[in-house]
DNA sequence: CCTTGGTTGTAGGAAATTCCTACACAAAGC
DNA sequence: GCTTTGTGTAGGAATTTCCTACAACCAAGG
């Protein structure tokens, strides 16, 4: 298999402190990635980058000093085996895109996109390919989402209602006269079979899930 | 005491998915807090105002279709009990604030602020109070946070740096020869101290410490 | 028809984590 | 000098995670 578990060293640019902190806790979550630096302008990272030695380099399109293109571009030239992840606001053209894709930028995704687009993304990168995220509405990964959710069994759906309206899994035994282990069994199926890490992956999907695909 | 432990139902309205994502998965790690609602834009955030029924609006300032200001004045018309935070990208002039402030919004964050920053002032509003949040800088948490740091003892602060490493509880326990349960005292007290919940904010913590405050 | 293989409902065990408590000892203050 | 406070150490209980087990059912294939 070509899932290297290599470390990834992680550098991250993008100008709003909230934005960044909270894309960072939930990359931190993964325990092989390594935060090697953050920034918030283009300038700062092409200083701090030879000795933070970073193999990925998150940067947003629209940076307060310049623009992510052109500091991807210095940073490639500086160093060459790094990967850059384009993180974009705006939707990208086809004529733009190329250029992106021939200064050697590895991905693009957009800030339309889940949040777990990026983390697939990174991974990708971290494996030598190229990524390029759809503008908006990642039908793909959606409707995957979806199947997987029809895919459960009565059982596991019943726990994943209860578990996302944040009943604790003692009362949720309780309520279905099983023992506390047997529930722990349908969470642990829901979360495989899901893709989920943690509880509020599988609240959010819920809530919309209920809303959005009610149909 | 005032910290009231009701609920939260809260519904948040930001345009752009990554964020959103991001800022929710912090939040419903919060088991008091309550997703009754998101949107993209301010019109579909007013019509699914009176079935979800919030008790806290979280509401970006520049909308697509809209301002939050607007949004807010008119959600406020709808549910005059609701508590709104608007969260902003660009500085806030002291007239603005003014006007914010006098058309009932409770809480005015910036997003260059730390994530903690924003939960922060989600709690303060849920007790009722009205705050807003500097610009930039945040002199005074940064300095407490600093100063809680420095109030660690000798053995805290081992277990915090390598802990920061991501170097496993076990391996901790073996290389300063006590036990697991030791460890875990000390990373508990570490965690009480510094008022974390999860790993990734010590990680994040203890690298922006060393590189800004080597001093 | 009977076997085989996947899915479902159920649960147990081992290890780790969280949360709370304990306690000896040293430093510090009144 | 005695009491409080902080520090290094650890134990217990409850919960969580991760992995395994297994009987029952169901679909498919020879």
């Amino acid at each position: 298999m070509l899932t290297s578990n290599r470390r990834v060293r992680l550098y991250v640019t993008m100008d709003q402190r909230l934005v960044r902190d909270s894309l960072l806790f939930q990359l931190l979550l993964h325990d092989d990635i390594d935060l090697v630096g953050e920034s918030e302008t283009g300038i700062e990272t092409l200083s701090r980058l030879p000795l933070t030695r970073p193999g990925i380099l998150i940067i947003e399109e629209n940076l307060r000093d310049n623009d992510g293109l052109t500091i991807a571009e210095n940073a490639l030239n500086l160093m060459p085996s790094l990967s850059v992840m384009l993180v974009t606001d705006t939707p990208v053209s086809a004529g733009r895109l190329a250029i992106y894709l021939e200064s050697g930028i590895k991905a693009v995704v957009s800030k339309h996109q889940p949040i777990q687009d990026l983390v697939k993304t990174l991974y990708y990168i971290r494996n030598g390919q190229v990524y390029v995220s759809p503008w908006q509405q990642p039908d793909i990964e959606a409707q995957e989402l979806l199947n997987s959710y029809h895919a459960l069994s009565g059982r596991e759906r019943e726990v994943a209602q209860l578990m996302a309206s944040r009943v604790p899994i003692k009362d949720i035994a309780e309520q279905l006269g099983v023992s506390c282990k047997t529930v722990h069994s349908y969470k642990d199926r829901i979360f495989v079979k899901l893709g989920f890490e943690r509880l509020p992956e599988l609240i959010l999907f819920m809530k919309r899930h209920q809303n959005g695909a009610a149909a």
